[in-house]
DNA sequence: ACCTGAACACCGTTCAAGT
DNA sequence: ACCTGAACACCGTTCAAGT
C-alpha cells in the first residue's frame, strides 16, 4: 500500500522526541537495560540519529532528569514555612513516583541540572522566609539530603515485590541467627509489611521521617540555633 | 634468573584475595571503571580465571560489600540506648569511609548480605532494649534508611573537588537566577564550603541531621508513640 | 580433569565512505 | 552537506578445543 515497508513511527525525531522516549523506556525495561542502541531501535532509528539531538549519553541522562523534575509543580507559598516546604517536599516525590530510576541517576551524576536548582532554590527560599538562619538553612538543606527531591532513603533501592505471598519468608536458621530482625518482619507481616524496605507504606514511611526532621528544624529556629554550638559526642538539645 | 619471565604476583588465587583485590581497585578507579577484565589484569591471570572464585559480577560485588560491611566493629552495648545506637552507626560510618563505591553498590543490590543483617539486628536489638516498641522500632529503622550503615544522604554521591579553589564560582548569571542558592552558597564559601554537598564538613552534616533523628525518636519513646496516632498532614508532635 | 583462548552478544562512540 | 554503516575499543560470559 505505502511505499515504506516498515511500520516504526515517522515523525521527526527532536530532542524533545528522544527524551520522553528515553524516560518511558527507563520506566518500562529499567534503567540498567537503556542503552542508546535500544532507545535508537525503539524510536525506528540508527543509533547514531540520537547523536544529533544529545551529545553523548550522559546528556541523554541529565536530560531525562530535567524531564522528570520539571515536571515537579510551583511551590506554595505562604506565612507556614512548614507546611510549605513539606508540601513541595511532597510534590517533588510525586513528580519522581513512577520513574524509580531517577533518584540514581541524579545521585551519580556530578552536578545539578537547571530544574534541581530550581527546586532547591525554591526551598532554601521557603527556609529564609520563614525566619531560618542562613546557617541554619544550610545545615537543614544537608540534613533533608536526597529527600529535599523526594528520594526514599532506604538501605536498599529495588522495592521488593509488593504481593506478601511472593516475598520468600525468613527460614527458620537466619530467624535465629537475626531474632531482632525476625521480629520486625514477623510483626510487620501481618500487617502485609517486611523488614526494611519491605512491602510496608512507603508514603507513611517517607512522611514519618520527614516530620521527624521538620519538627527537629523548627525546635532549632525557635532556640536560635547557630552551628557555632557544636558539641563533640552529644544530642542538638539539652 | 626464573623461568617465570612475568612479574605479576605468583600467589595462587583465592576468593578472599580477589575480594581484597577488587575492593583496592575499586577504591583506586572507581566503581564504574572496575571490570572482571580489568581486575584480572591487575591479578595478572587470565580474567575467566577468576570465575573460578566468584560465579559472576554480581558474586563480586556481593563479596565486596561483605568484605567492607564485615568491618563494622562489634556493638557496644549499654543501658543508654541513644549513646549506643549513635557509637554503632558511627561505626559503620567509619568503615565505609574510604569507600566511597559501598552505599551506591549496597543499594543496588536486591537483598541484604549476612554481614548487613547482622548490623541491621544489633541495632535494632539496641532499640528493643532501650525500650522501643516493636512498631516504634519499625518505622525508626526505615527513618534512619541508608544512614544506619553510614550513607551520607546528599542529593549528589560524588564529593566536589577538596580544594576550593578548583571548584568554580558561581557564574554571575546563574546567582540571579537561584538567589538563595546563591547567598549560601556564597556564606559557606568563606567556610571553605559550597552548595549542598561542596567542601562541607560531611561528618558534622551526618551527626546533625542523625542527632535531629535520634532526639526526635527518644520523644516519640517517651510518649508512648504508635502508629495508630497517623494523622494526615500533620506533625508528629502538636 | 582441568584450564583457557576464541567467540558471542552486547556497549558507547569515532570516522570515513557514500549519497 | 548530510547521513550512516562499518569499525574501534571495550564489556560479561559461554563454550569448545587443547593439554
Amino acid at each position: 500500500m505505502t511505499r515504506r515497508p516498515e511500520a516504526a513511527p515517522r515523525a521527526p525525531l527532536s530532542r524533545d522526541r528522544v527524551l520522553r522516549a528515553a524516560v518511558e523506556l527507563a520506566d518500562g525495561i529499567g534503567i540498567e537495560a537503556l542503552s542508546m542502541r535500544r532507545l535508537a531501535q525503539e524510536l525506528g532509528v540508527v543509533p547514531m540519529a540520537l547523536y544529533k539531538h544529545v551529545a553523548n549519553k550522559e546528556q541523554l541522562l541529565d536530560g531525562m532528569v530535567e524531564t522528570v523534575v520539571g515536571g515537579i509543580g510551583l511551590p506554595a507559598s505562604g506565612p507556614d514555612w512548614r507546611g510549605a516546604v513539606r508540601h513541595r517536599i511532597l510534590s517533588a516525590r510525586a513528580a519522581l513516583l513512577g520513574h524509580p530510576w531517577a533518584a540514581q541517576v541524579i545521585r551519580s551524576r556530578s552536578g545539578p541540572t537547571p530544574a534541581i536548582l530550581a527546586h532547591l532554590d525554591s526551598v532554601i527560599g521557603l527556609f529564609r522566609a520563614g525566619g531560618f538562619s542562613v546557617d541554619l538553612t544550610h545545615h537543614v538543606m544537608h540534613a533533608l539530603g536526597g529527600r529535599v527531591l523526594g528520594f526514599t532513603q532506604e538501605v536498599f533501592d529495588a522495592a521488593p515485590d509488593p504481593d506478601p505471598a511472593a516475598r520468600p519468608a525468613m527460614p527458620p536458621e537466619a530467624a535465629a541467627a537475626y531474632p531482632h530482625v525476625a521480629e520486625l518482619a514477623g510483626a510487620a507481616a501481618h500487617d502485609g509489611d517486611s523488614v526494611v524496605g519491605g512491602g510496608c507504606d512507603d508514603q507513611f514511611e517517607f512522611e514519618f521521617a520527614l516530620d521527624l526532621l521538620l519538627d527537629g528544624f523548627e525546635r532549632l529556629r525557635l532556640q536560635g540555633w547557630t552551628s557555632g554550638a557544636r558539641r563533640a559526642g552529644g544530642g542538638l538539645i539539652a
